[in-house]
RNA sequence: CGGGAUGUGGCGCAGCUUGGUAGCGCACCUCGCUUGGGACGAGGGGGUCGCACGUUCGAAUCGUGUCAUCCCGACCA
């Protein structure tokens, strides 16, 4: 390639629009290109990269026996009304329609599709396991697509369906996905965390995210883990211990005691002198559009996506100040909030936190504006609620819950994600085998995303410095970069077409840099577009030697044209 | 959806308060000069100032509306 002929511009100031560095550098080495919000065009550079990373998925997925197909982009409303998606899934799904006014949505996900599809085309027993991919942009309506690459409304994925017998067929299935991508992001170079996550939108009972872990805030998930063991977890998901709360002597008895303007814990804590942790927090939150309780220790925080799973609810908010009136007066209360607790309030449901079950001689709320209730204890004062599950936030500090480590904390950005879905798809949806005692019985199916759009700004986040992206050999668009500092000597300008035309009759991946310009503005060009290698062919071939330096370390030596060549192979064969 | 900000050549910005010739840097074209870390000189091309309506003799500038973008929050693979 000549770099006179490339299709790219590089800019030397940064884009006003663009926050995290990876969109930066993308833009300003002309990589891509801002169409519309969260919507771009991945100029030539930018498309060896993902046809790089897509080469290693489909290898990885090859080797590990799922087959690759292409399903369409558009899907019909039916297929989603079946699933019942159509109007959980929200407006997040792209939906447009046709001319006979037939809604259609475009895809941010394949389960629809290829649940019809198996249940169609597969009978039997017989025919499984199978586990089928494919790789295509996907559309989703974000409320607000942000940070370049990393969240986009369209985007490239790798979407991958497992279909089993049993349980155990999909945990071999899961597994060796596992395996998989693990080696996927090897390959490209990331170091990734496979962590305990929230299922979300697509259901399921377990699911891993893999993460490669940021120092910087360009991650957007918040990633607990060990510092002793294997144990990682998306905060969403995250479990932790903790020590019990000291036991507050102070209060021996339970009597009622005037508070007034206490409605928040730190209020309370002050004007009674004790440690939040012998308090017992009410929360209000709405539910699907009822009114719950939440129950927690007063110096932790609720995870609301812990409380959504433990309730089975949609979608949940903590509730307003009216909406909290409403319920008082529903009950016979008049108490404002900071004042309330459980006992004998008439909410959906009230779930209280694993953290206030050893909770002894406690602080608790008993819907009196200006009095609380101290020295409580369970069945004596107050019913300990039947269902009771862990729904805090674990912060970092706390224990490991598989171990005696501590928990850390760091941002993650979500490269990968795999679910073990059962048979969620394939009992709404009907999509049955006959098994080898002639039963209809669902699928067990599992599925396994791969942002690969994702991926390629990931790994820009993890490898730049302050000149530009140095993307690993294996991934970057590419190898080689020959750099003839003064085109208009001939010496100079031939002796970099030959090393040219020599790395290219050996498929390597290189590029001469043939434009007339000054040398600062093609090794700033070369640097912000990140080549592994560079041969700079300038003063010193008179004595017959050239430049040899790496991108990533900025090592540099002087070599022979001949040992220049040799050592690009050594290079990028090892 | 709430709060804040911004829309002016391809990119980054000034001009707007106080209405009257649309400007700077980068990029681009031509010529000269230069060629080891984003040179220099001379000349040149490109913008209905996001869009609509209004006020005015006259609007980038004032008003109303609308759209878009970005940030914070809520939400979310």
């Amino acid at each position: 390639m000549q770099m006179s002929k490339m299709f790219f511009q590089t800019l030397r100031e940064d884009p006003a629009d663009a926050e995290v560095i990876s969109h930066k550098l993308l833009t300003r080495a002309g990589y891509i290109r801002k169409l519309t919000g969260g919507i771009y065009t991945y100029m030539p550079l930018m498309w060896r990269v993902l046809k790089k990373i897509e080469i290693i998925v489909r290898e990885e997925m090859d080797n590990s026996g799922a087959q690759e197909l292409l399903m369409p982009i558009l899907q019909t409303e039916e297929l989603w009304q079946e699933s019942g998606r159509w109007d959980v899934y929200g407006k997040e799904l792209m939906r447009l329609k046709d001319r006979h006014g037939r809604q259609l949505a475009l895809g941010p996900t394949h389960e629809e599709i290829i649940t019809a599809l198996v249940r169609d085309e597969i009978r039997s027993y017989r025919q499984l396991p199978v586990n089928l991919y494919q790789i295509q942009n996907k559309f989703r309506d974000e409320i607000r697509p942000r940070f370049g690459l990393l969240r986009g409304r369209e985007f490239i994925m790798k979407d991958a369906y497992s279909f089993d017998i049993d349980e155990e067929g999909l945990d071999k299935s899961y597994e060796i996905m596992a395996k998989a991508y693990t080696n996927i992001f090897k390959r490209c170079g990331l170091e990734t965390k496979m962590v305990r996550s929230d299922s979300g939108a697509i259901g399921g009972n377990v699911s891993h995210e893999f993460m490669v872990l940021t120092q910087t805030d360009s991650g957007e998930n918040d990633v607990l883990y060990c510092d002793t063991c294997e144990y990682a977890a998306n905060s969403n998901h995250a479990e932790s211990r903790m020590p019990d709360a000291r036991i507050n002597g102070k209060y021996e008895k339970s009597h009622k005691i005037e508070t007034p303007n206490t409605k928040t814990i730190e209020q309370l804590c002050k004007f009674l002198n004790i440690p939040p942790s012998i308090i017992c927090k009410t929360l209000v939150y709405i539910a699907d559009s009822k009114p719950i309780l939440a129950l927690i220790r007063g110096d932790k925080e609720v995870e609301e996506t812990k409380l959504k799973n433990a309730i089975g609810a949609n979608e949940i908010r903590i509730a307003t100040s009216e909406e909290i009136a409403e319920l008082m007066s529903k009950s016979g209360f008049s108490a404002e909030a900071g004042f309330i607790g459980p006992k004998g309030i008439k909410a959906d449901k009230i779930i209280a936190d694993k953290s206030v079950v050893s909770l002894k001689n406690f602080v608790i709320g008993i819907n009196e504006t200006d009095y609380h209730l101290v020295g409580a204890n369970w069945s004596q004062d107050v019913d300990l609620p039947e269902i009771c599950e862990d729904i805090r936030l674990s912060v970092a500090g706390e224990i490991c819950p598989n171990c005696h480590g501590k928990l850390l904390i760091t941002k993650g950005i979500e490269v990968g994600n795999i679910f073990k879905l059962g048979t969620k798809y394939s009992e709404k949806m009907k999509a049955t085998f006959t098994d080898e005692n002639g039963r209809e019985i669902p699928f067990i199916m599992g599925c396994y995303g791969i942002g690969v759009s994702r991926t390629a700004a990931a790994a820009v986040e993890r490898y730049h410095d302050e000149f530009g992206i140095k993307l690993p050999k294996e991934i970057g668009p590419f190898h080689v970069i020959v750099v003839p500092v003064n085109t208009n000597d001939e010496l100079q300008f031939n002796t970099a077409k030959e090393i040219y035309e020599e790395l290219r009759s050996q498929n390597f991946e290189v590029v001469i840099d043939d434009r007339n310009e000054r040398a600062g503005v093609k090794f700033k060009d070369a640097d912000l577009i990140g080549f592994p290698i560079r041969i700079t062919v300038g003063k010193t071939v008179n004595e017959g030697l050239v430049e040899f330096k790496l991108r990533d370390s900025g090592e540099m030596l002087k070599l022979t044209k001949k040992e220049a060549i040799s050592k690009v192979k050594n290079i990028l064969q090892d």
